[in-house]
DNA sequence: CGTTGACCTTCCCATTGTGGGAAACCCGAT
DNA sequence: ATCGGGTTTCCCACAATGGGAAGGTCAACG
């Protein structure tokens, strides 16, 4: 199938088949007339590489995994030690947007909302010496 | 002061400053000799800056923010109302990291992470048609 | 047979915010 | 005069994605 069937059927934009292939992490076959060529085990790595980017792993952790994934006789203990590893980032930057979100909507709190010009916002962005 | 100065003073990077005026962000005078100048209210707007940059606002919206930090007339809900809408976005994504990290997790909750290949986190990876 | 339209190819550019580094320049101190 | 540390500009890189141009390919339709 050509690039566009795959991207359909894999929920990968063709764009993005492209990059993935430009930077090692897919291969894809060439017909004779320079369009690449796409068989079913394609698809389904390429939805394999979906799934994990809507679980927003890092296209170098996609790398692994697909080795792993490709490898029968890998140690889930690898599998499971990357994916928690990437789930303490997660966790982490979500704490760490959680903690400005509720530090600024405390300043808000304060912040009259009205149309004078006074706000605790704005004093505080300026004032923090931090 | 020169510019290695502000940026020691502000905890802003030389390298942002001068990013920070080629996107019209903030403005500099020049020395006979072509080196930037600042002075107190320059690192001033620089703190300013750093501590809105430390709350994750984008840096199109530090622009809105010094226009109305500047602006003594202003009416403190449109800096209200832009917080506000900056911390939905903050919430939003770490709600959605925090749902990618719970899922993750609990799929590696099934993983026994030992020397066997069997690994729920990569069948779910390969499986999930949605 | 020719054109049209839908697809494919590669290549470049933009995003967001930050950093690295090169080549050249300025200046104070030795 | 020279050395070191600052400064200038300019280009490149990151991660992941999209937009779009210029050109090739092919099937279908008239």
């Amino acid at each position: 199938m050509t690039i566009g069937e795959a991207a359909a059927r894999s929920g990968v934009s063709a764009k993005m088949i492209r990059h993935y292939e430009a930077i090692g992490l897919i291969e894809a076959e060439r017909r004779a007339n320079g369009y690449r060529s796409y068989g079913a085990q394609d698809v389904a790595v390429l939805r394999f590489i979906r799934h994990a980017r809507d679980l927003a792993f890092p296209l170098e952790d996609i790398r692994r995994l697909l080795a792993l994934w490709r490898d029968r006789t890998r140690a889930s203990a690898e599998v499971k030690h990357l994916a928690l590893g990437h789930v303490e980032a997660l966790e982490a930057k979500a704490a760490s947007l959680n903690a400005m979100a509720s530090s600024l909507r405390h300043l808000a709190q304060h912040c009259a909302g009205d149309d004078r010009p006074d706000c605790p916002i704005l004093t505080e962005l300026e004032g923090k010496t931090a």
